[in-house]
RNA sequence: CGGGAUGUAGCGCAACUUGGUAGCGCACCUGUUUUGGGUACAGGGGGUUGCAGGUUCAAAUCCUGUCAUCCCGACCA
């Protein structure tokens, strides 16, 4: 039976909702697909629900394929499995707790990696059980402290996330690809556009991680692409270290006054008044800008670290975070400098009167790191550790040193790629899926361990693999849009078919209701427009509601026609009313 | 958590400055009308104005507190 917009529960809205501020979430709302149940929760309509449901169809089926068995756990669990891995602390104010009668401690699932390791541990001993690949299609909570834009951040969504187990790394990497491949065959039916990119796979304590992004404006996720096909994350982009410059030719350095210049723009302005150099202005690019960082471990020990980067960039927070995980970065309070009063703000270098002032060996004991750029050899102007004090040609490797890099400077449009790719270029995304090699995080701490053909305990090596189910319904309508409506594609559209019947006369109703039975005999879903409405209505909420094809039964009744309309492209034609479906079958894509 | 804004009918908004017990459009119900781009007219139902307290003869309106929501940022497998 085709669905019935005389019965369908459904009410569609003339004005978007004032608390909407992306499209996705404006459309689905007035579209009568989704309803506001609570800040960042939601509930279904059937048309919402249809959709959902087809894109959850599609998932199953590829996963299916590629060898990963459906299983499902609860929404609500103890806490002793987050405890066992530290993530119930971790976690802190994003996970939904509750106690039952017994004020026993209860979680509502943040993400199930916990309960899918000790399941196999429960079942499986052996490495002949292995490799073996199982998901869920699941509710998750987090208490996100700032839901946003309709489903694309919710408190309540569903995910579907699959888990990996392998004896070996070479598995693992089998079973990622094997993941990996399932994800692409996914979105290219879902007929989305996506970037795959290098994710930072610090934080959980594996080894590689991948994500794929729906470029968007609205994105929430920041990345660089080159034209050369290099694509990552900002926050797990890694730069390669300067080549080595030739620094014979180099002044020695030397320390002048410099007052008035606690910032890079005053000190460019003094070198180029007061030490001017052949060959061109010097600018930010030539001093080195020293940026104290506070870190603080999981344990809250708080510790400080000098970052030099090149005076003409930023810190990037996320970009910092990532590079010290797991330390929380923060910027060094006035209380941090007080601690350390050999700290001359505004004029802090890596020297101090011709020695090594910072690094864990030197004086100050503070750990110094240099960005990358800082190439051995490379001279600079920078602080010298008394009030209103710079040096100038003071050259790395041959004046200072550093114990390490630290990549956390900001990415800025035009960086060369690190794989010499091209320049890059920077773009907003969003993450609809995210595929992890965890290694053996989760299976040493909850003891997952099977017998190998030498009858030697060895621990798992994991996988896991997450889609955003609902996410991808805001993603899909996001992509998928324009100013009247919704535009679904086919494989998601709650209908392939919209019929109106436009007209008053009993004619034009027994048309279109034969023509849907015929279009369902022929497989296609349809969406049938009965009610007793003028047609402009019908018209506004047909478009509104974005199926992919809309047939008119109307005035062209008369001389067997009726009225195609392609949805996406806007192109309408005239066919004959018998011709109409066949005309569909040979446009379909 | 920091900054900004807003809470009045299912949705979008007005009335608040200058207190007098709530109104418009959409949606909904009834009737007539209209039927290829949200028809027109008439009638109607629906709101303890986020919550609590205070001032006052009288509070949507003034005062205090509180809660909630949205946006930007911080945070976010």
């Amino acid at each position: 039976m085709p669905y019935r917009l005389s019965t369908l529960f459904l009410r569609t809205l003339r004005e978007d909702p004032a608390d909407a501020e992306v499209d996705s979430h404006k459309l689905l709302v007035r579209a009568g697909y989704i309803r506001r149940a609570g800040p960042g929760i939601w509930s279904w309509l059937p048309l919402g629900l249809m959709v959902k449901n087809k894109i959850e169809k599609i998932v199953r089926e590829e996963m299916a394929a590629a060898g990963s068995q459906e299983v499902h756990f609860p929404g609500l669990l103890p806490k002793e499995p987050y405890e066992a891995t530290g993530r119930w602390e971790e976690y802190g104010d994003n996970i939904f707790r509750l106690k039952d009668r017994k004020d026993a401690d209860y979680l509502l699932a943040p993400t199930h990696e916990e309960v899918f390791t000790l399941l196999v541990k429960d079942l499986y001993t052996s490495y002949k059980d292995l490799p073996l690949s199982i998901y869920q299609i699941q509710l998750k909570y987090r208490d996100e402290a700032r839901p946003r834009a309709g489903l694309l951040r919710g408190r309540e969504f569903i995910m579907k996330d699959a888990y990996s187990f392998d004896i070996s790394d070479e598995g693992l990497e089998v079973s990622y690809q094997a993941q990996r491949d399932a994800y692409e065959r996914i979105f290219k039916r879902l007929g989305l556009d996506y970037v795959i990119v290098k994710a930072d796979a610090g934080a959980m304590g594996g080894s590689k991680s991948e994500e794929f992004l729906c470029p968007a404006p609205i994105g929430e996720d920041t990345f660089v692409r080159s034209s050369g096909g290099f694509a990552a994350n900002v926050e797990a982009i890694r730069f390669e270290v300067a080549q080595e410059q030739d620094a014979s030719k180099t002044p020695a350095a030397e320390i002048h006054e410099s007052p008035k210049t606690p910032t890079i723009a005053t000190l460019v302005d003094f070198s180029n008044q007061n030490h001017p150099r052949k060959g061109g202005q010097w600018t930010a690019a030539d001093t080195l800008k020293n940026v104290v960082l506070a870190l603080v471990s999981p344990e809250g020990k708080r510790s400080l670290a000098i970052v030099g980067i090149p005076g003409d960039r930023e810190v990037d927070q996320k970009r910092a975070e990532a590079w010290f995980s797991p330390n929380d970065v923060e910027q060094a309070t006035e209380e941090d400098f007080s601690k350390h009063p050999q700290l001359v703000k505004g004029y802090i270098g890596p020297t101090k009167s011709g020695s090594q002032f910072l690094g864990e060996k030197s004086a100050s004991k503070i750990p110094y790191f240099l960005d990358p750029r800082v190439a051995k050899g490379s001279s600079w102007i920078t602080g010298a550790n008394e009030d209103e004090k710079h040096v100038w040609h003071l050259t790395y490797g041959r004046d200072f040193s550093s114990d390490g890099i630290a990549d956390i400077a900001e990415v800025v449009a035009g960086d060369p790629a690190p794989d010499g790719s091209g320049p890059l270029e920077l773009a907003r995304g969003i993450e609809i899926g995210h595929v992890f090699q965890l290694g053996r995080k989760y299976a040493e701490a909850l003891d997952l361990k099977v017998l190998d053909e030498n009858g030697k305990l060895v621990t798992v090596t994991m996988g896991s693999y997450g889609i955003g189910v609902t996410r991808l319904v805001a993603v899909i309508a996001e992509q998928s849009h324009d100013e009247k409506g919704l535009i679904w594609p086919e494989a998601v559209a709650p209908a392939q078919i919209h019929i109106i019947a436009a007209g008053k006369e009993e004619s034009v109703f027994e048309a279109a209701e034969a023509l849907a039975g015929e279009a369902e005999e022929m497989g296609f879903d349809v969406m049938l427009d009965d009610r007793k409405v003028s047609p402009g209505i019908k018209f506004a909420d047909a478009e509104l509601l974005g199926m992919p094809w809309v047939i008119v039964c109307g005035r062209g009744l008369e001389g067997g026609e009726v009225e195609l309309w392609d949805r996406a492209s806007g192109e309408r034609l005239t066919v004959k009313l018998e011709s109409a479906l066949a005309e569909i079958t040979s446009r379909r894509k």
